[in-house]
DNA sequence: AATTAGATTAATGAAAGGTTAATTTTCTTA
DNA sequence: TAAGAAAATTAACCTTTCATTAATCTAATT
């Protein structure tokens, strides 16, 4: 759950965006002046801070830079009225990561700062991960099984015809879902070429009698791997 | 320096935007078509996008959402006139890392530019120090292989080659990715030069059994070294 | 038993990769 | 700025790889 810090002096304002923020599924914590901002940060922890530019006890930019200065990798963005080409340039130049000007449509600060916040965040789910296979391992990036110490290298169709099957293991994948996907085509040329990956297929996998690519008769295969 | 691909139809804005972009010390490429714009990111790398949404011969959302699918990693925004709300979300919807209203302030745009790949990353560890290579040593500041006393100096594309090599090593690295990062363009020529220089880089590691640069069929190298 | 689907092994040919040599380009230095 | 050297590119030729096709055999379904 992602934890905003909403800084706005405005009440009616202030309230209608930390209420939709909290209402998609965001914890926020809102405060109305700037004053007592930095301490806060010093006890809590956010993953990004939204700050309005017009406070009546301190000028946003100025808040904006001290921040930066004293937490360089925390993000922020400005909130505001002003919409001057000069201010944004200022906003970016304290180290700001968005600047938007209002009238702000709730729903578009919402998916701009779930957009900022998944590019900033947690290194996404890799792809290059490595898939645990019974006593082999997938690394289907580098095209190739491990077994123990040993790497058997892939050729492009069996690595993807490998993945595909991984990825929907212990589910029957029709002979047209992996033909159409993988092949692009689903026809009699095709399949049998599909038959001859199988049969390769199940000999790399040779070692391991827990993995088995069964077939389902008249209907395509599925790829049993213990959970 | 940041490479940057354009795409817009307006040939006076597009000029201007190119040209500020150019004078800021960006290399843009213009492109004033939506239309091979997926096979020039084939061709060659771009640090960020910028499309036009409104475009004669394609929508720039679906363009967004192709090469969202097909390059997730290259970050994109739009640019448009278009501002009504639904359209924003849309575009963050494809995968924009940004979404600006026109008319653009060009200033404000190289500013949002600069920001956004700044956060993006450093796109390239650095290389400064002298890499151990199992018996060699790589200098490549002094564009050198070291092999117990003796120096053997490296030509440029050597010495980019094996830098890059070594940064991926023990990974996958894709002809596409070789090339459009070393020679800017990946074609039937350039791909052939690749195959010269790894057949020189391969003569000069000759000394350690341990380095081998191995070719994955179809699809690039990988850079053995023990770790 | 007949028929269809699947498995296995081997053969084939196009595409990709490797190597060496020739040619062009770029850089130096006179 | 022209000659010579160095480097990169292109060309030519050869080898390897691998998806497909073919041929043959086995299992399932009716």
């Amino acid at each position: 759950m992602y934890r905003l810090l909403l800084v706005e002096d405005d009440t009616s304002l202030g309230y209608l965006l930390s209420e939709y923020l909290k209402m998609k599924g965001m914890d926020v914590v809102w405060v109305k002046e700037a004053t007592g901002v930095l301490p806060l940060l010093e006890e809590r922890a956010f993953d990004l801070l939204v700050l309005d530019v017009m406070m009546p006890d301190m000028d946003g930019f100025s808040l904006g830079a001290q921040i930066h200065e004293r937490y360089p990798r925390i993000p922020f963005l400005f909130l505001t009225a002003k919409s001057m080409k000069i201010d944004v340039l200022k906003g970016f130049s304290v180290g700001a990561v968005d600047y938007l000007k209002k009238p702000i449509d709730e729903e578009e600060l919402v998916v701009r700062i779930e957009t900022l916040l998944s590019r900033l965040g947690p290194a996404e789910e890799s792809t290059d991960a490595i898939a645990r296979l019974g006593r082999y391992q997938l690394d289907s990036q580098n095209q190739c099984l491990l077994l123990d110490s040993e790497e058997i290298p892939l050729t492009s169709r069996e690595n993807e015809l490998l993945a595909f099957l991984y990825r929907h293991r212990n589910r029957l994948c029709t002979h047209g879902d992996i033909l159409k996907r993988i092949w692009g085509r689903n026809d009699y040329f095709n399949r049998k070429s599909l038959n001859v990956f199988i049969t390769r297929l199940r000999k790399h996998l040779d070692e391991d009698p827990e993995l088995r690519i069964e077939n389902v008769h008249g209907q395509g295969f599925i790829f049993r791997v213990p959970e």
